[in-house]
DNA sequence: CTACTTGCAAATCATTTGCAGATGA
DNA sequence: TCATCTGCAAATGATTTGCAAGTAG
């Protein structure tokens, strides 16, 4: 029986921005139009993402001078520290995706359509506790990616 | 038994220069002072590095102009190119580690120390497959970061 | 009120590039 | 010879910062 790799998710009590005011009002910080627009746009759908993507989602509002590019970079620090949303760094580049609500995953990467793909592996977490103990180093955390050819480059490419 | 993550070396028939020189002749390329230079101090230990403290390194050679920091940055990328060292990005800024004479392998970092700790399991190539035969992706490498505090550092923290 | 925020413009910082002179095969 | 290289200075491009004006609580 193959195993199942694929991502449910997680049941969560309060909406990402009422997670993030809760943050925010912990740091003394204050929930402000901006970070409410961002924080909206940013979990409008589950997809990763870089700082010029969601630009070009608020790009209206930009243009309107209602937000600005600095800001983005600001709030998306923030939503990282705040453990809403992951940062990693592909070729050089920001990339974020969805922490909050989500479970953990690794991830394979297609090098022809670059997207994302998840994964979920029990095996591959006792694998990482594995090895960990045997250098005596304590985990807080583990990244892992699988880098080649998605199966629809590969089918596009077959026909190609 | 504990399983052994440690790392041997791989048997070599070209030292890295001449290697190196194979690599740039197949491409019509020269075998230069400055590029001899820095495959020289980039293998003289085994040693993840990156650009500065590479060009550290060639300090002396930097301010008699007999190297330039462009230069380092241009051979690095053919040295990726041709093999001889793997790049990878750390927070930002390129890493690069020794790829030619040294056997695939995956890292623990130290948030600590910054340093890097290599491990081989062979369990984690199997679980790679497994995963990517059930996404029915064709893969090309990994990488796998477990990031924490290793043992040296965990002792110290103790300590102080 | 007033401390936290923001937009703007300018700064950073690692890395890259254009180009005229230098050099390896 | 002469195409490839190199150093220099300047460009890049994503991200960050200083600062004066705006605003949440």
């Amino acid at each position: 029986m193959p195993k199942d790799y694929s991502l449910g998710s997680v049941e969560i009590k309060l909406s990402p921005l009422e997670r993030f005011a809760q943050f925010l009002q912990s740091r003394g910080k204050r929930v402000t139009r901006q970070r409410r627009l961002i924080v909206e746009q940013v979990f409008s759908h589950h997809d990763h993402f870089d700082a010029d993507e969601l630009i070009g989602h608020l790009q209206d509002l930009i243009a309107q001078r209602k937000l600005s590019r600095p800001t983005v970079y600001r709030t998306l620090a923030e939503l990282t520290e705040a453990g809403l949303i992951r940062k990693m760094t592909l070729s050089g580049r920001g990339v974020y995706e969805h922490e909050y609500g989500y479970p953990r995953h690794d991830h394979l990467h297609c090098e022809i359509c670059n997207r994302l793909l998840e994964f979920q592996s029990a095996e591959l977490e006792h694998l990482v506790a594995e090895v960990a103990a045997e250098y005596r180093f304590h985990v807080t955390g583990h990244r892992m990616f699988v880098t080649g050819i998605c199966a629809e480059c590969r089918r596009r490419q077959g026909i190609e």
